[in-house]
DNA sequence: GTTCTAGAAC
DNA sequence: GTTCTAGAAC
């Protein structure tokens, strides 16, 4: 049998099936190779478009929130959860039942809400050590999907807080207190936080949070600030 | 968000 | 040689 597809039928028609596979494939690469041209370009839009699906650690508050073992308070509008990697003595998480992804979407009738977060979450803290500094407040551009208000005591005694990134996002004003999330939203009717600088924040030199002395190292820091009371005035 | 680890800093 | 940081993770 000849080989040669242009004298054998069945032989063209292979051939024939194998340049569409081949063209086939090619587009879906000129498709991709688009797709990647457009994310690796300046324009937002272009982005957006191309955008790929989110990480899945990012959902990971939704399963914690439902995790009996991390639950520490229930009702009808919020969940409290213990923070799985805690960055202090005492670390929580308050959370809204319902789905708000973050504070942008934050609107005028979720300021009872965010009131109720902020009183549950006090609580909780005093339950927990009423003579212990708590901080409550929101993180500027947080890594996890799902509204959640922090409740962390001022000691920062954790083994879970590691680098300069956890050190700033609780100590720089990448915290963003949860008074002044409420202030803003009942003044503007919603959340606009200049996020521009966020990432600079982040890697800011270390820094005493009490006494502002700069720290080489994450080690040191952490063995200055043992030095400090962190019990209320 | 964490884990892992190469290599910088000491 | 050890400690520590910082960037990739397909």
């Amino acid at each position: 049998m000849s080989a040669n597809p242009g004298k054998n039928p069945l032989m063209r028609s292979i051939g024939f099936g194998f340049t569409v596979a081949l063209s086939v494939s090619y587009l879906k690469y000129s498709q991709v190779m688009a797709s990647k041209r457009k994310s690796e370009g300046k324009s937002e839009d272009d982005k957006v478009s191309a955008k790929k699906p989110a990480p899945f650690w990012k959902t990971g508050l939704l399963s914690s929130m439902h995790d009996p073992d991390l639950q520490v308070y229930k009702d009808g509008k919020v969940i409290i959860i213990k923070d799985k990697y805690p960055k202090a003595k005492f670390h929580f998480l308050v959370m809204p039942k319902d789905n708000i992804p973050n504070l942008k979407s934050l609107k005028k009738e979720n300021i009872e809400l965010l009131k109720h977060m902020h009183e549950k979450g006090k609580e909780t803290a005093e339950k927990s050590d009423p003579d212990l500094q708590f901080r409550l407040g929101y993180h500027a551009v947080p890594s996890m999907s799902h509204l959640h208000l922090h409740v962390i005591s001022q000691d920062f005694d954790s083994p879970c807080l590691k680098n300069k990134k956890h050190w700033n996002s609780f100590t720089t004003e990448y915290f963003v207190d949860s008074e002044d999330i409420i202030k803003e939203l009942e003044k503007n009717g919603k959340v606009i936080k200049d996020v521009s600088h966020s990432q600079e924040l982040l890697k800011k030199n270390l820094r005493c949070h009490v006494c502002r002395k700069e720290m080489t190292t994450i080690p040191a820091l952490k063995t200055h600030i043992k030095q400090h009371s962190y019990k209320k005035s």
